[in-house]
DNA sequence: GTTTCAAACGAACGTTCGTGCTTTTCTATA
DNA sequence: TATAGAAAAGCACGAACGTTCGTTTGAAAC
């Protein structure tokens, strides 16, 4: 389940790594073993063995997941100052990744996807998603909005909404769109 | 597959009514013909022999969705005047949608799960949407909006938005969050 | 040089899915 | 009311899924 070995721990993070950008585009359902496996040139079986259940293997995709946005989106901006500049720098580093990188956004492509089947798999969606809410809130609050929850909530939406625009009319100018909406709500 | 007796008009609207219910919480892929036809209490068979194939099943049901979309939403709208009026009318009958008739939201639910798998499904959910912001795009211009386009995406960025959080939140509060962005964005 | 154990394999399982064939039941009309 | 044709059922299929099993490999540990 857990890897022992370092070659056991290498494996283990080229899945994950080959996971997520697999549900990123066709989420967690379309995440299949067979098809990770094949994908991977190694057997069913084999893979399998590192996480011991589907479900196992969808959690850690997740968290592999929320690991990366981390180190993505959220550090880089962590060098900038509170406030209205760690606000844009998130929103345009997270724009940035959705626009660039055309592999589908992890977060968009399974949160609906899991928001009716009640159980560990959609808590910790919710978990990474609440806990992404509440550093926009934070940012907000410190750069001394007056409604920063609602902030929040509308800058989530627009970063979401030109990723589920963007993919299904491959329009681009839908990322401008959301830059300057939010350029509007959080000037310079 | 296309009904020939009024009892068939009347069992395939009544599968395809549930359906659209079935689809909204759980997605095109959740729809599953076993299911369905257990829900209405008939055989796989009987069902299977109204539609010929998954696919057309499918494609059925977007088109009653968006009958349905707009009987409750669109057309109560044209009784207002065209422009902000008209345009504040289709937000607020989508989001009393939302909030009240709480089953979910079709188009939320179906667009992320297809807009990665090209087809005929992919092509008949995308281009209920692109009606979907075509009109509010012309009301916004209507209105004589600077960019009528980018307003239209705001909006519907914020309303998708508090669907896909109040699903996972349990928070009903986004859809006054959204309410209020909407009118901040339209003023009376 | 032998032992040990994690890592990976291949084959099979039980289940569920969409779909096709055949038969029975029902409905509408002449 | 009799009958053609539509609607629904029953049964079986092939494929794909997650999962389990026993086995093989290869590299450390003694």
């Amino acid at each position: 389940m857990t890897p022992v070995t370092e070659k056991g721990t290498q494996t283990r993070e080229a899945i994950l790594d080959r996971a997520i950008d697999l549900a990123s585009v066709e989420g967690l359902g379309g995440l299949t073993i067979g098809r990770l496996a094949a994908e991977l040139q190694m057997s069913k079986s084999g893979l399998f063995g590192h996480f011991g259940s589907k479900q196992e293997l969808q959690l850690a995709t997740i968290a592999a997941a929320a690991d990366r946005f981390r180190a993505r989106v959220v550090e880089p901006a962590l060098e900038l100052p509170e406030g209205a500049p760690r606000l844009r720098a998130l929103t345009g580093r997270y724009l940035d990744q959705l626009s660039t990188y055309s592999g589908g956004c992890f977060w968009g492509a399974t949160s609906a996807e899991f928001d009716d089947r009640p159980g560990p798999v959609r808590d910790a969606i919710a978990a990474a998603l609440d806990a992404w809410l509440a550093a926009l809130e934070g940012q907000a609050r410190a750069a001394g909005f007056e409604h920063p929850e609602r902030l929040a909530f509308e800058i989530y939406s627009l970063v979401m909404g030109a990723n589920a625009r963007y993919r299904l009319s491959g329009d681009k100018r839908v990322f401008a769109y959301a830059r300057e909406a939010i350029e509007q709500l959080v000037p310079e």
